[in-house]
DNA sequence: GCCTGTCAATGAAACGTTTCATTGGTGCGC
DNA sequence: GCGCACCAATGAAACGTTTCATTGACAGGC
């Protein structure tokens, strides 16, 4: 290993003939530092290459410019979206962002949450697999570092941004039903964190609120797993009622598809279908599918935006904050009203 | 805000009534410590809530045990699943990764390799908007930084880990000039970069072992502008003699779609599709895609071990090591000999 | 011409670790 | 019983910055 010593702030002071100090604060131009000066110093630094540690910097102001990300699985194509403005508004702020996976492994949660202390991260943006398991919530009630959960929401005062998911689901199964569909399939992520949750949350009150009684065997909360969304599917098509209608999670409906074609059912003449999440699986399948929309970039921008002002101090944290963003329904060829 | 200055390692050893040295060798489990003082100490740690200042470890050990991840656009859900695969690599190695996002400009991305110095990264994983860009190579001739080139291949004697563009490519368009096909049309990415170069220069390869003639005008490179797919696809297919197939990358491959439906072009019949990478849009359209196909996570994952690999110093870097992952085609219904 | 206020520049302390040369005990061979 | 080797533990230096109290110089007001 070639290691001819890092150029310091010390040689450029002394090749600059000035204290360290003065280096100092032309790095990081601030004033008080006489033009002749000035430019003295920077072309020692520029000749011999001189490049500030960051480690010495963040040590020293008790900052380290850097926001920790943790997702339950990066490879969710839904996160790829969200996380890039994430990025996007973190990095215009000075901030870097590190991405871990959770891999919905509450040991490795807890973990990484322990790697995000002893970085002293400025921040963290986190989902979590499962809202109420004990050990994580510990770690987060003795953390001190700002802290955003993202599409998750806790009974501990933590500040929040999420998807409307309840709305989402409502206006999904409220549509279904009104086309008169009497028994629609659910096929989504575990109940322990908030989408799974207040999707089946929604689905029961839309039957409700119509007078439809809900039948346990229609709802799927297994999404996380693999496969999920076609042994669902397969289990509630093939049963002797079978649902006339799906809503599925956007992760599960490439399963779900696979299926539905499986088994040969035209869409929407035997089976309407709505996806959650609107994708270009759902807007370039044949027929276009019905799907509750939102976006994915105002999330991870709105989770970015809240985490910096927690930071900066602009926003009190005498009360935890909940952003909710807006879902709509888009209207496209997948539904119709059941078969006779 | 509240300050009550942090629990530093020198609390911990007047607690435990010890040396600095023997907490430190307590926290980084070595040797040379008496069982009973290594308890003492471990509970005074634990019962202040003492978490080790990652900024003056790594300060201090010269080693800021992450790495560097520059990409051109994250929200390209190509790069999900590679992201994925490299993060859990070089986390399960105790590294953490930085994802930044370039957004193929060349000036964010010369700001990004001078962060990247500054924050001493341990190595780097990046994608370049042009290979040859003279700024952003003195800035990383000059680097001292392990670098691992991703989906690119430069002049300079850098490593990467790359996916076979060229024989992805070489094989779609064979097997469409072999269907008889006489006018092929190919819509990816800029040729200042690996995959859109290697495409191009294996279109005109395969075109040239079958004796058919290149157009030029059946080919476009624009597949980084927004809606590039849709435009270049809708203004072949409108030409005085369009294509009778076309090979896309998955990344155009909605736009295309779309503009094929307007046109109202029934596939295969009126027109063949290869898609390049495999996508759920590929396997899930009807009808199913044929495409090149290659596995996202193994490149990922071959990118941070060859990285790893240089970090340790275990590859000579005497020779650029330039790794380079198959591709095979998958051969579905989207494809048949053209309209006579 | 002296005092004061301003501003550029300095020098040293501080940030929280790791490392390394020392010290102080203990057990062992002879 | 003496010296030696060995091991646990210590204390201080070093890592590369920022910050802050101080100094020095210079101009202006009286």
């Amino acid at each position: 290993m070639k290691k001819p010593t890092r150029i310091t702030i010390v040689e450029v002071a002394r090749k600059a003939g000035v204290s360290l100090g003065t280096v100092s604060r032309v790095i990081n131009e601030k004033e008080g530092v006489g033009s002749v000066l000035r430019e003295k110093v920077l072309s020692a630094a520029r000749s011999l290459g001189y490049v500030p540690s960051f480690a010495a910097q963040s040590m020293r102001s008790q900052s380290s410019r850097a926001v920790g990300l943790m997702v339950s699985d990066i490879s969710n194509p839904l996160f790829a979206a969200t996380v890039s403005a994430t990025e996007e508004v973190l990095y215009r702020s000075g901030y870097n962002m590190i991405l871990t996976n959770s891999r919905d492994s509450p040991d490795k949660e807890k973990e990484i949450l322990d790697l995000f202390q002893r970085r002293r991260f400025d921040g963290m943006i986190i989902t979590l697999s499962k809202e109420e398991d004990p050990a994580t919530l510990r770690v987060l009630s003795e953390s001190r570092i700002p802290t955003v959960l993202f599409e998750r929401e806790s009974t501990l005062p933590l500040d929040s941004v999420a998807t409307d998911h309840y709305s989402g689901a409502h206006q999904a199964v409220s549509y279904l039903l009104k086309l008169a569909h009497r028994r629609i399939g659910l096929i989504t992520v575990t109940q322990a964190a908030l989408p799974g949750r207040a999707r089946g949350l929604a689905y029961s009150a839309a039957h409700k609120s119509a007078g439809v009684p809900v039948d346990a065997s229609l709802m799927s909360f297994d999404g996380f797993l693999p496969d999920a969304g076609y042994h669902a599917a397969y289990r509630m098509l093939v049963s002797p009622r079978p649902p006339t209608a799906l809503v599925v999670g956007a992760n599960q409906m490439p399963g779900v598809l696979k299926a539905i074609r499986t088994l040969k059912l035209s869409i929407p003449k035997k089976l309407s279908l709505v996806q959650i999440g609107d994708t270009d699986v759902a807007s370039l399948h044949q027929p276009p599918l019905t799907a509750v929309r939102w976006e994915f970039a105002k999330v991870g921008a709105a989770a970015a935006e809240l985490l910096l002002a927690k930071i900066s101090g602009a926003v009190d944290g005498s009360r935890p904050r909940r952003i909710v963003l807006p879902t709509e329904l888009v209207l496209r060829q997948s539904c119709a009203a059941p078969a006779a």
